[in-house]
DNA sequence: TTGATAGTTCGATTACTATCGAATAACAAA
DNA sequence: TTTGTTATTCGATAGTAATCGAACTATCAA
């Protein structure tokens, strides 16, 4: 698998974060790996193409929200949970909070 | 002034919530409105033309955020910090959180 | 009525982004 | 080595959005 880079939390601005889950694609692969954990990338069953999900998951790394790691042919991607809350503080709490009425 | 539309925050998707929120024109806005509270538009002190100010308020009004009245010339903004609250417990803590490190 | 102030709307431009299919890369199993 | 699986990258396209200046609306004051 190739190498990629991380972003640091630290000094990721809140817009940058915002954007990446301003789209409901993006917003339901985070509210997947809240609520079940890493997955595979066929894991999320969405509905658009594979070139689109690579798409996505590279906003979301970029904006330092996942990682990846490789496990054979299969890319694991996960949260990057405690960072994420180091910098803010109960953005991700809001974010599941917001499951429930929907 | 003229009458708008104001969305019920009940059905609003947290999606369009964030996407109001991922410019970081409109994040500051809501950053103002949040320390220093209900502003006219001239108190917001934006680099930005006032075409653009106007532009950045429907995005946030049509998203449910914020509110206006009218007084003389001028139009006052605020927040609508009760409702975005009980429909997204902790998410305008999350960002007025983030206002530290920055 | 005339002018000043505050803000919105319109039309245009420019830049970004979501999406896809095709090609590619990495790996495992036969 | 060949084949199948998993996922990324590339190039194109179509839609969206940020920005501005100019024109317009509304209100108050002189």
């Amino acid at each position: 698998m190739r190498q990629c880079f991380y972003p640091s939390l630290s000094k990721m601005p809140l817009s940058h974060i915002l954007n990446a889950l301003s789209d409901p694609a993006r917003l339901k692969i985070v509210k997947i790996l809240l609520e079940k954990g890493e997955q595979p990338c066929g894991g999320f069953r969405m509905t658009v193409s594979k070139s689109t999900m690579s798409h996505h998951f590279k906003v979301l790394r970029e904006a330092g929200l996942i990682q990846k790691r490789g496990e054979g042919t299969t890319h694991i991607t996960s949260l990057r949970r405690d960072e994420i809350e180091a910098r803010f503080p109960g953005l991700l709490n809001a974010i599941a909070a917001a499951n429930k009425p929907l």
